[in-house]
DNA sequence: CGAGGCCTTGACCGCGGTCAATGCCCGTGG
DNA sequence: CCACGGGCATTGACCGCGGTCAAGGCCTCG
């Protein structure tokens, strides 16, 4: 599990190995079972979590009740509830395991208490955000620009893997159409 | 104009004078005058831009030539088209003055020197990178969880300026419906 | 004063949502 | 090992939001 974390964020920064095992001291592991709810809107427990086995999904839940989800991670990605990570307020979004995982996972205090003590992961926080708000953008840019079909088509080219390995539901989810619409525009494609 | 930077810039983080003098230097100032395309598509050059007076647009275009608005800046703020400032590559996205402006800008290379030379720096670029991920989840959750109506009571809402200072065409392209739609949910509210 | 852009209103329509019925698959317990 | 139940997928019927097209009035600027 370390050893992925580790590879991660070599590929990432240049960071000595002295300043990599303080890193890596601060993340602890954490398994969790399919379907089981790992930190939930209205909790002040804000962690950002590696995914070294299992796939995470974050969602939030509209005010009627349904659930949106923002994002799938994964292995080899990080994954946080990024709009209360940076603000420190209460959890606005939900993290779940869709099946069963093995986590690392750093709190919100020790993430930012690295950030002073070890220079070097600035550059880490830099490309992380970087990273989310180019996903972010694009993912924007395709509700507003394209329909249920083309959606599900580019889902397809650029990120196959939420397709394949996903039930339909998550899916429909995903791309914020209904699980009949997907249906039909898969029997139509 | 230099002023109005060096508040915005203290208002956010810790700088001594000697370093903010060294930051100040790299930007320069520039007029643009109402509907001027400032840095445009498929231009390489990248800027980040300082609004001390006047408003900016950032939008992009569709492939059937249709622009979308994704922002608006106006007085004391930043701007850039930041998928393209981040990545290196060429923009996505067009900068157009809709009024008369006063701005200061500086060129992306001058940017990412000063995050080497200057380590605060990179504290501001990270609640600039932060403030701005926060405003496009916001904005994604906007058009996903609400309807026309809802987007522009909650754009009145949030940011009545947008509504009260710019033309009924750009409040609907930067909401994403047609002018007619627009037309119609304001005679009814 | 004319032309072009913006705003409004009406008519029409298509995408995708909801509701409902049915079928399928799979996990669980008897 | 089979029977049952619950969740997921599919299909049909219906409908409403918001888009497009078109026409008319108004304001602005050259």
């Amino acid at each position: 599990m370390y050893s992925q974390l580790s590879k991660y964020i070599t590929n990432r920064i240049a960071i000595s190995d002295d300043q990599l095992s303080v890193v890596l001291s601060y993340f602890k592991p954490l398994v969790a079972k399919k379907k089981e709810l790992i930190s939930s809107e209205g909790n002040s427990a804000r962690r950002m979590y590696f995914v070294a086995k299992g796939c995470l999904r974050i969602y939030f839940v509209k005010p009627d009740g349904a659930e949106v989800t923002r994002r799938f991670a994964f292995e080899n990605r990080f994954s946080t509830s990024l709009v209360s990570f940076i603000s420190g307020e209460l959890l606005t979004e939900n993290t779940q395991a869709i099946e069963d995982c093995e986590l690392l996972y750093i709190s919100r205090n020790d993430f930012y208490y690295l950030l002073e003590v070890v220079p070097v992961w600035e550059k880490f926080y830099r490309s992380y955000l970087e990273e989310a708000y180019v996903n972010n953008t694009n993912r924007l840019q395709s509700f507003i620009t394209l329909d249920a079909t083309e959606r599900y088509k580019l889902l397809l080219q650029e990120n196959p893997q939420i397709v394949l390995r996903l039930s339909n539901k998550l899916v429909a989810n995903y791309l914020n159409i209904s699980q009949e619409a997907l249906s039909r525009l898969k029997s139509k494609a």
